[in-house]
DNA sequence: ATGGTAGTCTAACTA
């Protein structure tokens, strides 16, 4: 069962991208975020036609989330529950016996803002709700856009991106508290990876040419799903295209 | 020093 994750930067602009991407690596599941598209406007068909049923939940302009999968996903969910949010940023669902949820983590803006502080409050949510799924279900992959970066070598400058958003103590340690506090694997470490490795680059200052970037999307496993993972890494071919997302497609695959 | 680009949508926000 081959899983991808990637944050498109609007669904309507790279669905001719997410169609490609489709038919050359043939995931069994996709996980989108920020598809920034109504759900009367999700290109339900087209991705039909691609072979992918889809679920979602969007709004305008911001956020949105989705999982397009070969079989149809089951079971699914939009809500964190315990935290009421407008912002549309969670899709949870069943595909093929795997419990799938589908994360947009806030950006943050900047330590000490508003928007950190909603960034740690949601975090604390996604925490529980995950600790809840764990619970029901042996097999779990917590995919998405996490605006954290696990560790020093997933920044391209770590000295001078400490204490700040993406890469801070406190989001680094929310982030360590799904991973070693609940016990999920970053499928992307459990294999030899090259240097300098990331999946999103600031559209800005030329930042992919000169690879100035995070590794902030990641594919985690629960221990039955970590145990059965052959593969992990992070396709930079899309962000080489014309008119790219800034961010690159995360994959894991398992044997199930 | 507080930029630079991209998306949504024409003013300003979010990233």
């Amino acid at each position: 069962m081959k899983i991808a994750s990637w944050n498109v930067n609007s669904l309507k602009v790279r669905l001719p991208q997410v169609k490609a991407w489709l038919a050359e690596q043939a995931p069994d599941v996709l996980a989108l975020q920020e598809t920034k598209v109504p759900d009367d406007q999700f290109p339900v068909r087209a991705l039909q036609e691609a072979g992918y049923t889809a679920c979602y939940t969007g709004q305008r302009t911001y956020n949105g989330v989705a999982v397009l999968a070969r079989s149809a996903p089951a079971d699914v969910a939009t809500e964190l529950p315990g935290f009421a949010d407008a912002q549309r940023r969670v899709i949870a669902c069943t595909v093929a016996g795997v419990r799938l949820i589908n994360v947009y983590v806030p950006n943050g803006q900047a330590v000490g803002s508003e928007k950190y502080d909603y960034k740690l409050r949601w975090l604390e949510a996604l925490h529980r709700w995950i600790a809840d799924e764990l619970a029901a279900h042996e097999r779990v992959v917590v995919t998405g856009d996490f605006n954290i970066a696990p560790q020093p070598a997933d920044v391209h400058d770590p000295e001078a991106w400490a204490g700040s958003v993406l890469f801070s103590e406190r989001e680094r340690a929310a982030l360590q508290g799904l991973l070693a506090g609940l016990g999920l694997t970053d499928t992307f470490r459990l294999f030899e990876q090259p240097e300098a490795l990331f999946s999103w680059w600031d559209y800005r200052v030329n930042s992919f040419k000169r690879n100035r970037g995070l590794r902030i999307d990641l594919i985690l496993a629960s221990p039955a799903l970590a145990r059965a993972c052959t593969a992990a890494s992070v396709d930079l071919e899309p962000r080489r295209w014309e008119r790219p997302s800034d961010h690159a497609p995360a994959v894991a695959a398992f044997e199930l």
